[in-house]
DNA sequence: CGTGAAATCATCCTTTCGGGTGAGTCTGAA
DNA sequence: TTCAGACTCACCCGAAAGGATGATTTCACG
């Protein structure tokens, strides 16, 4: 939101500026107008860089902020995935770096209850191994 | 490298497709010079919002997989760890999911050294497990 | 010139992972 | 009630990972 108002006023007072810019070329007219359209070409080619760095970076920020927030977040991301809770909980615990079978004791549940939810949401997230597995996971912002 | 040419030979590009334009202007003057101002003002704010958000991906694509950046800081953070430039190397591919295999193609070793690297590394991380020593290189800040 | 750290590779062995398949229970929606 | 999806568990098998040990080479440092 802020965003977007901050660009499009930017990108307006700009344009505004280079307008009086060439409205003042009239007065000192002694350069060629292939000069000022270079001017004018290198003039945004700078903001638009400078803008585009900008929008990327919100967008990543927006990114982190929203899943350091809270499980509401997380709720809708996992729906885009596919993956259900305990698919979820196994992710969780696996990014921490426990085994199978650790697991399996904190779930309560066989080891090969952990290795049919791990195999499930290793196809949902489409990778192979759980290194990629929380990788992804955190690339998608659906784990810290 | 490839990057800076594309872009580079983009901007020349483009800055030679706008001249011919404002060349072109003297045959059709029928539209004010206000008008073809905006036009190569928004033309170049496209182009660099493009260029703009390209040069940020491949920034932090650099970040994550070169060492020559990410070289300084970490070296004294791997110095208090006591990892070893191939150790870390082995450890950053690790962290990208890659399997044993896959990190001995990409260093050009074999199977058994990455092991070894791998072992060797565990040990100094304190840790059993890859995912562990990814999560371990994250929480030490020393891994994106 | 030795000495040690790092890097390389190997072999043997165990544990862990992951794929495939099947199957039983439970719950919520049609 | 029936049916889909989630959850649970089992067995088998091959691949990957990890532990232990030892050997060689290279290279910097004293």
């Amino acid at each position: 939101m802020k965003l977007k108002v901050i660009v499009y006023g930017l990108s307006l007072a700009s344009l505004v500026f280079v307008l009086k810019i060439l409205q003042y070329r009239y007065v000192v007219r002694d350069l060629s107008i292939e000069f000022y359209a270079g001017i004018v070409a290198l003039l945004f080619v700078v903001l638009g860089v400078w803008v585009g760095s900008r929008l990327t970076q919100r967008k990543t920020a927006v990114v982190q902020t929203s899943s350091a927030l809270s499980f509401k977040v997380d709720e809708e991301r996992l729906r885009q995935v596919g993956l259900s809770r305990r698919e979820f909980e196994v992710l969780e615990l696996m990014s921490m770096g426990n085994s199978n079978n650790e697991i399996a004791e904190k779930l309560f549940v066989s080891t090969n209850t952990v290795k049919s939810h791990a195999a499930n949401l290793f196809l949902k997230l489409d990778v192979k191994r759980r290194t990629q597995a929380v990788r992804k996971a955190q690339e998608l912002s659906i784990l810290p």
